[in-house]
DNA sequence: GTTCAACTTGAACGGTGTTCAGTATGCCGA
DNA sequence: TCGGCATACTGAACACCGTTCAAGTTGAAC
């Protein structure tokens, strides 16, 4: 059976999930595939292009927001769900800040982020702007938590950082930009 | 006269400002300064210490905030100065968002920051996850618009981003912070 | 059975960060 | 003045990387 574009991004997710960006490679790919490295060009123009697919892929797994809750609650509910679902996946944050510099509205949860940003007390011009500060916040939020995992994995000297209370600490920030929009 | 580590410090950091973080290779480095490869791993372990070392020598030339204006405005000032400064330099939110992982703490104009994100209206137990926030929306709005420039440039059929707007929408999210700092 | 498109291979190109045995350089005590 | 020695550097290699492309294979439609 020929491979498939699909195949070759599933694949690619799989590689990141277990083993981050930098065992994302196009011949570690292809091996993974059991196909030569020049097969995947046939599927995907290059590596950036995959990695554009493989956000978009985890950015669709995020589930949409419930409708019947205040906006504010629903907005807090989707950008600590998107954070959490990142935090679990290496280098998350870097896979998907390229792919929303590419394309910041193609996907659903981040268009549901921009509603509920204009929901939650946001006027129509700002609101795509800080819509841009939320996603800013939750893809540093992200690379900070797992740079500082890999650094106390690297260097004991370093504190354990607690998974919570980044969660806690993202919070905090997520509740000063909330207030922000409701005293608009 | 023998190379020195401020000298490849400084030829790395003059590499990033004229042609971005791609051309600055270890090779390129090397050849800059007229030497071998190798001799760049007397002065410095590796690629990612010389980079940290590259983001303290952009933060170190942010001004120190002026004391003598409400803090709400000096913060303001100081997050602008940050991303103007950044801006200008190419790939400047990699790096930056590296070392920043690293050592969050570790230079001036963030030890400032993070002291007008309290002055500004941030309890003490806010203040660090507030000027993470801050410092993730500088780094993410910086990498947004660098990223735009750079597609714009490849394919002409993007609108080609206006920079004042760009500055605009930064302060817009900016804004929001402060607002919801001030009613605490 | 032939043709033709879809797909894959194998090999190469020009890079990358990093290591290390060996070599040169300059200083310092004898 | 002459060894000795730490410092600094070279040259060559290692093991990778993304990407390209002529040539080959495969499978379905006519």
């Amino acid at each position: 059976m020929a491979l498939s574009r699909e195949q070759v991004v599933g694949a690619a997710v799989d590689l990141l999930r277990r083993y981050g960006l930098g065992d994302l490679t196009m011949r570690r790919l292809a091996r993974e595939l059991g196909v030569a490295p020049g097969a995947l060009y046939w599927h995907v123009a290059n590596k950036q292009e995959l990695l554009v697919e493989v956000a978009d892929v985890l950015l669709a797994e995020i589930p949409p927001p419930s409708g019947d809750r205040p906006a504010a609650e629903a907005l807090t509910g989707l950008a600590v769900a998107l954070r959490e679902a990142l935090v679990q996946v290496p280098d998350a944050a870097d896979v998907v800040g390229l792919a929303y510099a590419v394309e910041p509205g193609a996907t659903r949860a981040l268009r549901d982020l921009a509603r509920l940003v204009q929901d939650a007390g946001a006027t129509a011009s700002e609101r795509d702007d800080v819509a841009a500060l939320v996603v800013h916040h939750i893809l540093g939020s992200v690379a900070a938590q797992q740079n500082r995992a890999l650094a106390s994995q690297v260097d004991p000297e370093l504190p354990t950082p607690d998974s919570t209370s980044e969660a806690k600490a993202f919070e905090v920030g997520l509740a000063v930009i909330l207030r922000g929009l409701r005293s608009a």
